[in-house]
DNA sequence: GTTGACCTGTGAGCCGCTCACAGGTGTAGG
DNA sequence: CCTACACCTGTGAGCGGCTCACAGGTCAAC
């Protein structure tokens, strides 16, 4: 199986494939005559085993990790229960983030209809932004 | 006021205002002896501007043209009000994103506290993730 | 043999900083 | 005047995770 073929089977972009193997998460055998990679059956499952971990959130170096000690034919599953763990803190907490900016960005659309346009002047360049509330205080 | 004041007064890294000055948002005189950086109290209230825009989720390109404008003496009001829905209906999509994959680490974490440990064979690596619903489907 | 769709490796681009580097400058103390 | 030492300079690279661009090689069908 060849890189486009893989790639159409999981249904992602060619150049994916070829980042992985770039970065050594996949091993393909080359084709000797060409230099082409060819994949097998094991390939496929450890590229589906990847973009399973990505989708649960683990990082690249988290992927790395585990497939580390799974090709040493040891249990990844601590490794991954621990892991889980720091990404889900992690994401909860650019989850709060997100959820803070969308907050205050709704707030500015509603806030904004109500105000007028204003020129800019010396010291605001617009109002709008500047005196949206939660900026740095300028009583300092 | 040099670099590291102004990044001071703004509770910010110096290298911040650096990267801004690089690429040509904030336009500090130069020390003709010595070539540092002076900013003013303009700089300082542009510099403020910047940081209230990147608050409400305006990209650094955002910011930018928002000068453009407001450098010529236009009103920026209706580009910003334009600029906010296209981000706001960004980070909305970024925000279901996030909670789906927050929901699928939750679900991870609580539904794996009741399977055990095991050794990776030839096509699965970690059953925990590979077994995870949600995953490619297998009988394709 | 020619077309055109595939393949190769490598380098760069995306975003918004942040840090590293090598060297110049300013100031306080001896 | 000399020495520390903290600041400043510009530029280049690194972060994550791809994605695209490039120049050229390969292959199947006609």
């Amino acid at each position: 199986m060849r890189v486009s073929e893989l790639a159409t089977k999981l249904a992602i972009n060619p150049d994916t494939v070829r980042y992985y193997t770039r970065i050594g998460l996949l091993s393909p055998r080359k084709n000797s005559t060409n230099g082409y990679k060819e994949f097998d059956g094991r390939d496929a499952s450890r590229l589906n085993f990847i973009l399973s971990a990505r989708r649960l959130g683990f990082s690249i170096e988290d992927v790395k990790h585990i497939l580390e000690v799974s090709d040493q034919n040891e249990t990844p599953c601590p490794v991954v229960r621990n892991l889980i763990e720091q990404r889900l803190n992690e994401t909860e907490s650019r989850y709060q983030q997100l959820t803070l900016l969308r907050n205050r960005m709704r707030e500015a659309v509603k806030l904004w209809q109500e105000l007028p346009d204003r020129n800019p002047t010396g010291h605001m360049i617009c109002h709008l932004i500047e005196n949206f509330p939660g900026g740095v205080s300028s009583k300092d």
